[in-house]
DNA sequence: TAAGCTAGCCTTACGCCGTAAGATGGTCAA
DNA sequence: TTGACCATCTTACGGCGTAAGGCTAGCTTA
């Protein structure tokens, strides 16, 4: 904001550009204005730059996606190494959703996106390692973090699929789609509906660990060297 | 393709257009093309039919894109009433991903779409009701659907979002990131992706249906109407 | 049969988008 | 002082979604 203006004239100490900083100032546009408003003059515009002038810094749009997406897995906490196998997945998948909750553009962007970045496969090689470690063959390690990051996309993408500003917005949307409905024409969804007092912070939280917590009991390492 | 052609002297028999058949082709063009293809320029062609007079039959693209998610879920089998819940909720779900991997488009274009058409709306109260048949509370019946269906779309999320044209290209793709890791800076991920010999349709179908097996098999109905 | 209406399609145009190509100008080594 | 370099800017292009309005075929009505 401070350092480059519009000015061109009296040279003020702009800060130069850099991959990273392009990456930064894309997460921070997408966090803002949604993903829809992310174009290449919108991130360069915070920067005091003309859109053009990213292209030295960054190979194309894709490019500037691919580093958003490595710097969100940047943002998620690795599973501890001072505990069981369990809790450290818990806490780093309590981590991730938060992550994805705050940057609600992330979870739509990794599909389609085949070109992680470090942040991304330490990210996979810690979560995959504490699974070894806890006495969870390889094959046996593959199907749960399958099962485990299956669960946490797919949750925190219906969770952000819905309007929960609140409350009061969410009641508003069940109300009126509720109200569409010919009375009894989809009876359990609306006795699910209706009895679900929606208070989403919370509910959503309560939610979430449920499923976690039933994947997490289920799953069991399998070869000897137990801890 | 012969009813339109250019031609507006002769009056040939021209198909009318209908919202109907304008989702229907975007869905044509989005499996064929690719998302990224699916402009409303692109879906007049095969109507012959210029972009514009799409407006006469839909609000706009955003009312197409849901037009497009609610005949996904129409060709969804509903859980068969005729079963025990699980066999019914197996069913439907493997039929889903099916329906998923035929339609790649539309995980993604089911997040940020909070306008549910009739066939989404029939489908989730069908496999609500078969909770709630089985024996499921209000309560539990929400947390197995949420459950269940965050497995479903987080798994075919992560599916599609690998290059799974034959095992060729994803051994290639597999072995590129390998080669430029550091050798051992990421172990761990190195020995999974090293050892699992990918072949992917197999791989996926059994991989999903260890999870899902998993917590069907954990998931319990907590009312004592049993059947 | 003839007049007028209307539904359904087309044409044109606007302001966005990502980015190719090349001009501009500030910095620094010689 | 000169000259080269290179980050940045300017201009332009084709394609996007869609607003506004024109044209015509075929039905309604007298």
């Amino acid at each position: 904001m401070r350092q480059g203006s519009r000015s061109r004239r009296g040279t003020p100490p702009r800060t130069p550009l850099s991959r990273e900083r392009v990456v930064r100032t894309a997460v921070a546009v997408a966090d803002e204005k949604g993903s829809a408003a992310l174009t290449m003059r919108a991130i360069a515009e915070p920067l005091g730059v003309e859109a053009m002038s990213l292209y030295h810094h960054v190979a194309g749009k894709e490019d500037i996606l691919d580093g958003m997406v490595d710097a969100v897995f940047g943002e998620i906490d690795l599973p501890p190494r001072d505990t069981d196998w369990k809790s450290a997945l818990r806490h780093r998948t309590a981590s991730a959703r938060a992550v994805l909750r705050r940057h609600p553009w992330a979870v739509s962007l990794m599909d389609s996106r085949l070109r992680p970045g470090p942040a991304t496969l330490r990210h996979h090689d810690a979560v995959i390692g504490t699974l070894r470690t806890g006495g969870f063959s390889v094959a046996m390690a593959a199907h749960a973090f399958s099962l485990i990051d299956s669960y946490l996309y797919g949750f925190v993408l219906q969770e952000l699929s819905l309007p929960f500003n609140g409350s009061a917005e969410l009641d508003q949307v069940a109300g009126a789609i509720l109200r569409e409905m010919p009375a009894d024409a989809y009876p359990h969804l609306a006795e699910l509906v209706t009895q679900h007092a929606f208070t989403p912070e919370y509910d959503y939280a309560e939610e979430f660990s449920f499923g976690l917590t039933l994947i997490l009991d289920a799953l069991r390492p399998d070869e000897e060297a137990g801890s």
